[in-house]
DNA sequence: CGACTTTGACCTGCGC
DNA sequence: GCGCAGGTCAAAGTCG
């Protein structure tokens, strides 16, 4: 229902506002500017408290979000924190293989963000310390075997956490319309 | 009627 | 070994 139907529907041509951690420590901008769905952190967006690394530079910050979103090439792979052992599954899936894993803050008011692809909520769970429940979710294309994690977060409670949980194997639903402005994001951000 | 959400139960890993 | 926390399952309910 999520990604389908969201409550308040972004503008169809900008979906996404990708807001690098410089734009963010600028004094004199507005993120009221941005008319996007969303604001991404990249500053939080990889921060050890997500209990997530990214391996290699903004650059690649920028190359790795694009991957999990528009299954694009897997080059900017983050790595899970040191210490931070996969957990696998409540236990009934003990398998320990690597899954890229992503993860980052939207501010927004809608808990989902529409990625284009469509998702299945499977269960919801209150976590410590956390006023907002994590909410998980499967893709739910037959063959995608790709998670999702949703947490707002109880310090501000305007940022919604998104992660990650794989790569997906199939075309986004959406591809191009969503592709379309993160491309000229992308590209402006590159001219910076 | 199929797809999806809700929610309590269940399972496992981990720390003590 | 025990209890807690996180993650998943699955039955029941909801919606279009």
């Amino acid at each position: 229902m999520e990604s389908q139907d969201p409550p308040n529907p972004p503008p169809q041509n900008n979906p996404f506002i990708f807001t690098p951690n410089s734009m963010l420590q600028n004094p004199n901008w507005d993120p009221q500017e941005q008319s996007g769905l969303c604001d991404i952190d990249w500053g939080n967006l990889f921060s050890a408290q997500n209990g997530l690394l990214l391996n290699g530079d903004a650059k690649d910050a920028i190359e790795c979000a694009s991957s999990f979103s528009f299954v694009a090439q897997n080059k900017g792979v983050c790595e899970e924190e040191k210490g931070n052992k996969e957990k696998r599954k409540g236990g009934r899936m003990k398998k320990t293989t690597r899954v890229p894993r992503f993860a980052f803050q939207t501010r927004s008011a809608d808990d989902i963000l529409d990625d284009g692809y469509r998702w299945r909520k499977y269960g919801q769970k209150a976590v410590k310390n956390s006023t907002y429940p994590r909410s998980y979710y499967r893709c739910t294309h037959h063959t995608c075997n790709v998670k999702k994690q949703v947490q707002r977060l109880s310090k501000d409670t305007s940022i919604v956490v998104t992660t990650y949980e794989g790569i997906h194997n199939h075309p986004c639903e959406k591809l191009m319309e969503t592709l379309t402005p993160l491309l000229k994001q992308i590209q402006f951000l590159a001219s910076l």
